[in-house]
DNA sequence: GTCTATTCCTTGTCCGGATAACTTTTCTCA
DNA sequence: TGAGAAAAGTTATCCGGACAAGGAATAGAC
């Protein structure tokens, strides 16, 4: 019937890495957002209070910037943050644009949890793997990440 | 001042293998979306009309399996696509629970453009990487997804 | 045969991610 | 200096992903 039968037979399992890469990102986040909930934080909340505990106060772009995320994200992210207390908006006071954020004392009390969950999430992630075959996935991660930046030009 | 300065300083960099996985999936997921934006669908929806083409008529849980999703986001999906005409929804006839959902003659025109996108995602994916490379990384996957699904119990 | 447990699906809610459209402020440079 | 480009945020609208709760039908146990 369909003169491309065999290449269509295989469509969704020969796609190899790209489905690698899918489902390996999904079991990560799911794992991810398991341990992070007996936190109350939401996956990403946990990195943008990082960058602000590590970094201090920044701007909202800085923000974006730091977790790799983007404008209406952020802006809406640390909305909902604001309103649980976690964080504190003021305007810049040298650029009339900018938007200066800061963790609130209230969040310090999360941050030995936060540093817990992702330290679990780092040992379950290289759980019963050698150090050979961590650095030999690490380098095959970073060989991935900047193939795909250049290819998202 | 903290007395956790040193822990603490690296906290955003010291989880590599879990952060390379962040950003490798983000930049794989925005790739497939720019790819599949010509095709007019949104990322994920591809991937339940490859198996409705390939499979053939299913019931919404063998698609929620054969995709790896879940069962509210599959309805709501299924649901957006029937509205587009996409895909048809019949009860099915052995089962009253089930519902039968099969690929509309419309969503044919897709075919090739999705079939198309998803090879250039894994062309883009691996250019640049050797065959030995290529094995190397997959294998690497392949052991996070084996070390991960074992954690997520 | 009935009563219970399981399965399949749906709806509601909340979340982050992406895009577009817009406002306000700053920067650039001719 | 003054016009236009660029940058920072906000809001809106979609989307998928996760969770909780619940209805309806089937399957199983007794």
């Amino acid at each position: 019937m369909s003169e491309h039968a065999t290449e269509r037979a295989a469509s969704l399992g020969a796609r190899p890495v790209s489905h690698a890469i899918f489902r390996v990102a999904r079991l990560h986040k799911a794992l991810a957002g398991r341990l992070l909930r007996e936190t109350g934080l939401h996956p990403g909340q946990e990195l943008v209070l990082m960058a602000l505990w590590d970094q201090g106060p920044q701007r909202q772009v800085d923000l974006v910037e730091a977790v790799d995320s983007d404008a209406p994200t952020m802006a809406r992210s640390i909305s909902r943050m604001e309103k649980a207390g976690l964080v504190r908006r003021s305007p810049s006071p040298t650029d009339g644009r900018a938007v200066i954020v800061e963790a609130t004392e209230a969040s310090l009390a999360l941050r030995d949890k936060v540093d817990g969950a992702w330290a679990e999430l780092e040992r379950l992630t290289t759980t019963g793997l050698g150090t050979a075959q961590q650095s030999e996935i690490l380098a095959g991660l970073a060989l991935l990440e900047s193939v795909l930046s250049k290819a998202g030009d």
